[in-house]
DNA sequence: CGAGTGAGTGAACATGCGTACACTCAAATA
DNA sequence: TATTTGAGTGTACGCATGTTCACTCACTCG
């Protein structure tokens, strides 16, 4: 009746074993491809037998669509998370960065996941990245808007900065997702191109404004 | 032994054939991804029994490996022929969304599967394409280089400057690909938004080399 | 406490898969 | 013309898959 830490309901453990199917998707697909991988081959990987599986999901879509949903939670908190932070406003390019790099190695997986599954797999799984990023896209218009040269841009044009922006994190993003673990040089190398690729077009967006 | 058009020799037909599987695969992956279709399948879709698919591909790894050749010789076909053109340096933004959208709307089974298997499926058809993609940004960096604003930059700020306009370039390629056939509304839409991005990123390109 | 629920089990199935093998029979070659 | 070659065939195999069904038995709740 508790619902202490170390719970042991019913529910609880349902909620646990929902929890390792959707890690074992998430260890699977970074090795094959969310599409590539099996109902079985994620029972087997969660130390459950198959049938369990549908105990908690209906179909493999229905996984992917959770996984998305969890990939993109995490997203958010990134974003959120900058916006608190004073120095981003000092200094959106290095402070972007920063956060982009620390945040990414710290959840391979789900961005990972986002960047892989984006092109390719199920179509529903595809759509259900592509309009979260929709979102993702939105919410940052929101805060270049308030960046000195956009403030008087068309919301058209902040959208097709934003996603300028966003589709050039998703990529410098991937590139963090397939750095081996120990190599903080290039790690270093990442971020500086990243930080030079959005000083050139933060330096589009002056000129942008400055002309019409 | 002649080799005129309608050739019956025994080569002429193995190199029919063989076009007919790629073709084959190409539609298939249309529809599903190419990680996602069997060696079965293609070769049902070729007309041609599963055994005689060995005949010309040692095994579907090798098949994607052509398909990727054969999509990428399109793609290098079309930066050439923008050379060539006298408008591309009066106004390489136009002309370059321009030659964009139709090169690829006239191409969209070959630039529909670079865009899709760029991130997904067997690491050995990915990693022909990123290889492939990179040869592709080292000879956009030669062209760029020759733009009046870029000449004097550093090869590594080319190297980046061109790998922005590539990504960008793909993004939207996906777009036409993905646009339903009768929709020239749309494909006006796209032209508009690849231009203003472009324009973006040059303006980015004139200030950069004004400051640094 | 005693009945009922539902997470997880295990056997069974039809299906599609990749590949091995022995084959045919027209075109190429000698 | 007689022989060789090799593109395409047909059968057969073992294996992994998704889904079904009847089941167990620990936990929940009246």
């Amino acid at each position: 009746m508790t619902d202490s830490a170390l719970e042991t309901t019913r529910a609880a453990q349902k909620e646990r074993t929902r929890q390792s199917i959707m890690d074992a998707a998430l260890r699977l697909s970074h090795e094959q491809g969310f599409a590539q991988i099996s109902l079985r081959q994620v029972a087997r990987e969660a130390g459950v037998v198959p049938t369990a599986f549908y105990r908690h999901f209906e179909s493999m879509d229905q996984l992917g669509l959770a996984l998305v949903e969890q990939s993109f939670s995490t997203l958010r908190r990134m974003i959120r998370d900058a916006q608190r932070d004073p120095d981003t406003f000092a200094n959106i390019i290095d402070a972007s960065a920063e956060i982009l790099v620390r945040v990414v190695k710290q959840n391979k997986e789900h961005f990972g996941f986002v960047a892989r599954e984006r092109n390719s797999g199920s179509d529903v799984v595809r759509l259900a990245i592509h309009r979260e990023l929709e979102l993702f896209i939105a919410e940052l218009s929101v805060v270049l808007v308030r960046l000195p040269h956009i403030g008087s841009w068309s919301s058209d044009d902040v959208r097709l900065a934003a996603g300028l922006f966003v589709r050039n994190m998703v990529y410098r993003a991937e590139q963090v997702v397939a750095m081996p673990d120990g190599r903080t040089d290039r790690e270093e190398e990442i971020k500086d191109k990243a930080r030079r690729e959005m000083r050139m077009i933060v330096l589009g967006f002056e000129k942008w404004s400055s002309d019409g």
